[in-house]
Order: C-alpha cells, then sequence, then structure tokens
DNA sequence: TATGAATGAGATTTCATTCAT
DNA sequence: AATGAATGAAATCTCATTCAT
C-alpha cells in the first residue's frame, strides 16, 4: 500500500531529523533511530539503501517542510511587517519544532559531500524566501543595510542558534526586534 | 625536560584542533590524529587519557589563545570603536586561522557532557569580553540595544559562522558593520 | 525465535564459562571466545554489551544450575546422610563438570565491582544449602561445630579447591569424609 | 652498592606481591606497580628482565619468608599444641599481612607455565611444615585422619580464604579450632 | 514487510617492552 | 640508576551493512 509506505517513510524521516539535529551526522547510528521508531535496524534498509541516503532524505524533508510553511506567510504588506513575521515564524519552527536543525544550517561541513550540496541546496532556497523581503526592503528605501549578503547570513545565524538559549515567547520577541535592527534606518 | 613536553602536546593539540574543525568531534580520530604528528597512536596516549581528554584540552587551548588575544585589544576610547575593534579581531581570527572553531561556540550539545561544560565556561569567559563594551556603550547611551542577551548571541552568532563565507577583507568589513547596526542609535 | 536465541546465549555462556574457568577474567579474551564457538567478535556483542556483561552472565548461569542441582537433593533423612550427599555432589560437580568454577567461589576480588555483588549473591544462595543442614544437625546434637560460619567457610574452601588435586572416586570420597570431621561429635 | 640494590629490589616484590594479591597475575600491570613505588615503568625493567621474572621473584620472596617464620615456631611439645600455633601464625600472617597471597596458594592455573611450577614447588615446601606435624600425630594416635592428603588440602584451603571473611582475633581463633576438628579423635 | 542474526572493518584503549639520554 | 618517550601488538568495542527467513 503506498498510503502505509508513505506514512512509514514520513516517520523514519522525522524520527532521523530529530536525532541528526541532536547528535550531529556521525553521532547518530542506526541502532538508535531504530530503537526510537521501535522497528529493527534491518527495517531501514527495506525503506533505504544506506545510512546517507536515510539522512539526505531526512534533512530534504525537513527543509522542504520548512520552507514550504515560511513560503505560506502573506506576501503583501510592508517590508517590516512581512520580515518580522517570517523571523517571528523561523524562530518559532526553530524553537519549538525543531531544535534539531540548526545542525543543518550551520556547520554544513559536518556532513559527507553528498548530503553537504543537498544542504546548500535547500539553505539557498530557505535564504531566497528572506531574500526577497530584504531586496524589496532595500530597494524601497525603508531598509538601510550594509549590504544585503551579510545581513541575510547574520539574520540566518542569529535565527538558527535561537533553539540553544531561547525559551519563552518574549525572548522570541525580543530576538526578532534585535534581529530586526539589522535593517533599519539609521539616524 | 618540561619544556619538550610542552611542545609536544602543544603539537598534539594543535593537530587535534585542526583536524577537530574539519571534521567535527565524532568525524574525527586518533589514528588519523597520530599519522598527522607522524607518531603512533599508543604515543597519544601517553599524553592523553582518552580520546575525549585530548579533545577537551584541544578546546581548551584554542579557547584560551582566542580570548587572550582578544582581551589584549585596547580597553579604551569609544565604545563603537572598541566594539568595531573586537568584532573585527573576532571575525579575522576565525576567518583566517581557525575556521574550525565555530564548533566550539555554535553547537555545544554535539560535545560529550564533559566537554559541554568546558565549552560553556570558555564561551562565557570569551562573552564576557563582548558584554562589558556593549554594557558600557547601553549606559552610555551611545548604544540603543532592544536587550544585551539577544544582542550578544546574534554578534556570536553572526561571527562565528563567519568562516563558512566570508572571504576577503572587505567581506569581513562589511560584517563588521553589520553587526555594528545591531546596537546602533535608530532614528 | 527466542528458542533459537535461548539455545546461542547457552552456547555462548558454556563456552565462557570454560574459558573463565581456564584462564580466569582477566586471562579470558573474547577472540578466544568467539574463535572456540566458530563466530566472530562482533556476534558476541549482538548478545552482550560487554566483555564484563558476558562474563557476568556466564557466572550466573554456572551457579545456578550448580544451586539448581544442590537443591534437588532429598531434603529428609538424618543430617550427617543429607550434609554427605551434598558434599558428595557438590565435589563431583566441580571436579567432573567445572573445575572452573573455584574462581567462582574462591578470590572474589578479582572480579570487577559489578560482578563482586553478584558473585557474592550466588555464593550467598549455594551457602544456604549448607547451612540449613548444618544448623539443624547443630540443633538436635548429632553435629558439633566450633561456630557455624568457620565451619561453612571451611566446608566451602575445601570442597572448592578439589579440581586441583582430587581426580578418582576414592579421593572423592575421602574428602567428602574428612569434610564431615568438621561436625563430628567430638570423645 | 650491593646493598642499595637488594633493598630496591626488595621494595619492588613486596609491592608487586601485593599487587599480585589484590588482583591476580593478569590484572596487575606494572604501571601500576611503578606507581605504588613512586618511579617509572623504565625502573623496573632495570632490575628485571620482564613482567614474568618479576612476578616470579615477587612469589618467591613471599613465599621463602611466609614458610621460614613457620619453620621458626617451636618443633616440639605435643602435635596438637604444635598444629594449633601453626595454624594460628599461618591465618594470622595470611590476614594480617598478606591477604593477597590466597591467589598463590589457592587457584595455581592463573599463572603462565613457568610461575606455576615455581608456585607448586613453593607450596610444596610449605607444606611439608604441616605434613610433619600431622603424620607424627597420626603415627602417635593422638590425631585420627581419614587420610593425610586431603586432611592437609583441606588446611591449606581453609587457611589460604580466610582474609576473604577473618576479621578479629576471636574469628582466627575459631577458624583455628574448626581446622583443628580435622583432625580430631572421633567418639 | 520486517526481523534477528551475523559479519567485518575500523575505532578506541591497554600494556609489555625498548631505548636514548 | 632512572626516566620519559615511544612503539606495536593485541584487546575491547562500535556500527553500517547483508541476508535468510
Amino acid at each position: 500500500m503506498a498510503r502505509k509506505r508513505g506514512e512509514r517513510v514520513r516517520a523514519i524521516l522525522a524520527t532521523a531529523a530529530d536525532l541528526l539535529g541532536e547528535r550531529g551526522y556521525a553521532g547518530v547510528n542506526l541502532e538508535d533511530v531504530a530503537e526510537r521508531l521501535d522497528v529493527t535496524k534491518g527495517s531501514l534498509y527495506y525503506y533505504f539503501a544506506s545510512k546517507d541516503e536515510l539522512v539526505t532524505a531526512a534533512i530534504e524533508a525537513l527543509g522542504a517542510e520548512w520552507t514550504d510553511r515560511l513560503e505560506a506567510l502573506p506576501a503583501h504588506g510592508p517590508p517590516t511587517e512581512r520580515l518580522r513575521a517570517l523571523l517571528r515564524e523561523h524562530i518559532r519552527i526553530a524553537v519549538r519544532e525543531h531544535p534539531a536543525a540548526l545542525r543543518l544550517f550551520l556547520v554544513p561541513d559536518e556532513w559527507p559531500e553528498p548530503q553537504r550540496d543537498r544542504i546548500k541546496a535547500l539553505r539557498h532556497r530557505h535564504d531566497a524566501v528572506f531574500r526577497a523581503v530584504v531586496e524589496e526592503g532595500a530597494r524601497t528605501g525603508e531598509f538601510a543595510v550594509v549590504a544585503v549578503d551579510p545581513t541575510l547570513q547574520v539574520l540566518h545565524a542569529g535565527m538558527s542558534q535561537a533553539p540553544l538559549w531561547v525559551r519563552t515567547d518574549r525572548e522570541i520577541e525580543q530576538l526578532t526586534e534585535t534581529l530586526l535592527k539589522l535593517v533599519a534606518a539609521t539616524a
């Protein structure tokens, strides 16, 4: 049954992504993935040909879902409001749902070559969402940035690391506002 | 001879730190460390009781040297200038000398418990250097920050991740100025 | 199949117990255990998490089987006859089946902490079988002992060491009768 | 200086004997021996050509000293008194001075071949002291034994294991009297 | 589909031994 | 006489992968 299979695969990917986030590529072993899913290692090999393939798929799924949600946010209104909404949502996902994922977007050279490229691609797509808003704001003069690239890098870095210290809603707000300063018009 | 021993230990730590940076904790194996030093694995165990101990020492040495250099920068002058100097120097070290080290300051839970605490302590000392300047600037009104903690977190995140995309001096400057916006007085 | 697994485990434990008896804890290596079973070292780790765990299980199994057999002996009749039967059976097992096992009942501090406690527990259960008879004999006046504890200690020591010098049935009988003198009523 | 050397050697042997007793042949490593003596491993090799040679010498020294002290006890008087004195002294040495040594006299096959033979020889000389008294007592009719060999074996086993449970002087007395029952004339 | 068993390569760790100083 | 450094062989342990059922 394709249905069943799809669910199974999704469950595996979600679990793998969690563990990957907790411990990084080399720190995760298939035994643990299997155990958390309450199946045996052997089963994983029915769905994925190798650890690398499983890992790549897990990253892909996580990244895709994440970007989907960011892209689903309203695409109109003043850039400041749109950027604020993006930041808030991104941080919220990072902190509440995938504390794991900071490893995916920071420290890419932790991963073996094949995964590295996929991660870069994902991050690129991810990046595009923010880039569009920042560039629009810069164009209209509502934002003042030193340069777009470093601004995006710092936005990302700041958001990705959030799971390490952000807990409360108030901290989410503070981080959001702090990051907004990166594009603020100066005195 | 204590001298000789010290040098040997330093050589081992430097090599370990390099590899650690290239591949992360789980990706490093003692065989490689030994080979790069042109000794046998057994020798490493003469100096360090375990892989973990070696790794901890390597991190410690790297972190200590780094903070020393930041603390050596002039401690007077307007906060903006001092913060600019700190950021520039930190990024320069990260990019030019220890691209490795982003692992030390980000992603602490990649490490086994014992290392985790040491890393946190190092990062804390490191942090204090920046915190002093930011707090002073906030007190004198030269800086305007949403809150000190998120500001420091973003500063760190932004700097630590620099090795991943910063190459030229011009990019170092742009990143420095971008980060300075986090404390800039707003219109 | 639980059945199959059980057999496999039993085979491993028996082999381990043999080697343990031949060479002691530190003298046994898993390579040898594996080779004797015609499997790879890795396989042993499928069943046991560590050398220590394997060894503990081997001891446990041996001790349990042994005590089972002693407890299966008739529990009625005059204490002298019952003690004689116990001694004879114990010595017979030690000499004919588990020359190994003197290590289990003597020299407990040869073992790492975790094993030590298990061994003590086993020995205690073992001890209880003999203690019951000796105490009954002492109560009814059929036995005369200096004190129960040292008597049991010497009974044990004498039996456990038997494999080192006892070979013939006649020697088994002589040892049995010699040990019975420990509880004999005196002139 | 021969004097100095002799003392050094004696110190090494004593330390080795202690550790050997605590942990058995395979459980002892030269690092530990050296550390307890506050010298380096290398030094041990100045005095002994190998671990085995050191171990053999340590056993030899311990056994010789021990037998010397037993042979120094008065060799006249009624066998019961002489045996009582021998037992008491042996147990006292075992419990108070060389709790270690039970490994030497029990479990000989823990040792590599060369040591094994030396240990047997030592034990044999040791045995002769007790054998003389038991045989005399048997000849004069003061003792009644099932047979001399098993009696000696049990005497030894009981005494050697004493360090494992005997602590107080009272326990030493009880063990001594319990062992004397092995040669007691029966009702 | 899924499992349990097994493997083999490679990683960490231990330790007797050697040797230049 | 003694040390510190280093080695290399062997031991313990880990884990991705395979496979019969």
